[in-house]
DNA sequence: GAAATTTTTGCACGCGGGTGCAAAAAAGCT
DNA sequence: AGCTTTTTTGCACCCGCGTGCAAAAATTTC
């Protein structure tokens, strides 16, 4: 095999040069249904291989106006649900043949900042995972205004120009809390995180409706600022440290598990209640710590894979709006409610 | 604003004719230090932002030959170390003026598709993740051969063009075991990942050794074949259960935390023993999960900033090769040993 | 076997900007 | 003011490949 590496680029050219054709030829044998016969295809590959030649990306992205990249910009890698969607997402990318570039950002305006980096990368798509990306705010960013294809994924969006693409909070919140209601709970709790993003109002809200249809009142809520275990931890704690034993929940149903957990671990280890037996518990998104021992936790699965290939099917242009947001997932059925 | 999205893509040619200069000035006034009067500078700025411009980083990479751009390949996202690593890469990265190109490899063979991939795109660098990536095997790979620089990221790597950049895993587990070995225990069970990493093997063996010099016996050891929580549950459950129970270990030391974390499971939930009364339990990377209640890990946390600096050291030429798998971390003390 | 098709191949030009050098402008000096 | 030195600016050419079209070659047809 000839020495690629010292010698610096091997080009097309350069595989022209030895199976004797033109650089535009050796150029098609590489393209998927391009017009050229199977002696010259066979021979510029045959070359190819000997020479370690493969189609330079960068030049083919900039002459074709199509990057084949997708830029994933997320908010917290710590968050189980985040680390799920890229993982869907870059596997069913690269199935389809496109490349993630990961961007992690630091606050809102290096969300911003990272909107833009990506436009210059000419990404065919960027993806907003997470709550620091105020779509009222994004979408005067200079970077918004450049890209492709703006697609929150996760939670639904008011802004006019981008896509989303999540899963039915509304009919998932309203399955679990169906669900709560049918095992008897009368006094609900729910916890949620921080209240700055749709997708939350949505769950927290169609528990709301769901509970009132059914029991005539509204339930209480707890909010936590963050989606962290820890601080759920402690808001649960003072949260029942002022109330007498006998207006205690009966059923704490959170916005997700990290939130779930925490609560679970202070009620277990501060106040000496069992779960469920004294108080049930839900979760949501079903992350990989949900189904341990210690938690068993009845949660919500979203419908990941689907929606990674709504990504996919939206890069190729084949949009189906109305099934962008009406994906549904699955109620896990664990120990905890 | 002008609409830049509409009209196609802004070029400086754009730009230059309205600031009334030509298309190098108006590249120069966006490189850090060029020759250019801060008088053309502040009109070409004024320009740009008028018309949204930005330089294309695609058409950059192309002429310069510098894509800015880091492939990191990853073997498995469900394991919180590898998620550890990408997120202290990708601030890392990014806060020192590179992307990351975000691969999730299948298998061998994908992993060296990966790699050709991670070539066409012109990375600057690989950095390699996991055990999926047996160096031995990856060398031959035609990307391996066009990259220019592979760095294998978390282990020592044998192979000679390759730059390994991982924390001193011997030092590290001499650590543990010297902290096991005054805590007094005499009858140890080392449970091991996979085998089939250069960097597993360190860990065992300087336990193993270490032991061995203090207590002139050779510890047991048993094999789970991945890094999952489960299986290590399984695996475990079965040891225990095919020995008679004045025989128990009454420490384990484990690869990882995942493997810990199933190994207490197994021992509280299906055996009815109490740790760290009963049998003391180490993991190591410190996982998100070690500090949690149910756990409370006594493990050992990688030196991951220093790691992913090492990567940019690497990048801009400044290598230290004395200190790249030297780097030492941290033993965290907490309730199970 | 010559004409009419059809398939294959080559080429000019462009994608957006980098590099090194030479011309032009500005600044410094006597 | 006239000349030298330094800073700024413009330009030719290149990075590696895509696109559309015309020339060349291979096939088919009668």
């Amino acid at each position: 095999m000839a020495d690629a590496k010292q010698a610096g680029q091997v080009t097309a050219d350069d595989v022209a040069r030895l199976a004797g054709v033109s650089r535009w030829t050796v150029n098609r044998a590489f393209k998927k249904d391009a017009s050229i016969s199977a002696k010259s295809r066979d021979r510029v590959m045959q070359a190819a291989k000997e020479l370690g030649y493969a189609p330079d990306l960068l030049a083919v992205s900039l002459a074709s106006d199509r990057s084949g990249l997708v830029a994933v910009l997320l908010d917290d890698l710590k968050n189980p649900q985040q680390i799920t969607m890229v993982e869907h997402l870059t596997t069913t990318l690269r199935d389809a043949g496109w490349y993630t570039l990961l961007v992690n950002t630091k606050d809102e305006d290096d969300a911003a900042a990272a909107l833009l980096e990506a436009s210059q990368h000419r990404v065919d798509a960027a993806v907003l995972i997470g709550g620091r990306f105020n779509d009222v705010a994004i979408k005067d960013a200079l970077g918004a205004q450049r890209l492709k294809q703006l697609i929150v994924y996760g939670r639904v969006s008011q802004s006019p120009n981008t896509i989303s693409i999540c899963c039915d909070d509304t009919a998932a919140m309203t399955e679990m809390t169906d669900h709560v209601l049918a095992r008897g709970c009368q006094r609900p709790l729910f916890i949620s995180g921080p209240r700055t993003i749709s997708a939350h109002l949505l769950r927290k809200e169609a528990m709301m409706v769901r509970w009132r249809e059914a029991r005539g009142v509204l339930p209480e809520v707890l909010v936590a600022d963050t989606f962290s275990p820890d601080l759920a931890y402690a808001r649960v704690l003072d949260y029942f440290r002022a109330l007498p034993r006998d207006r205690y929940p009966d059923v704490l149903m959170c916005e997700n598990d990290a939130i779930a957990m925490g609560a679970m671990d202070a009620l277990r280890f501060e106040l000496g209640l069992r779960v469920p037996e004294d108080i049930a518990i839900t979760g949501f998104d079903d992350n990989d710590f949900a189904s341990n021992h210690n938690y068993a936790l009845t949660t919500y699965r979203q419908p990941n894979a689907e929606m990674a290939q709504a990504v996919v099917d939206v890069l190729r242009g084949e949009v189906r709006p109305d099934a962008l947001s009406g994906m549904t997932g699955e109620m896990i059925l664990r120990n905890s409610a």
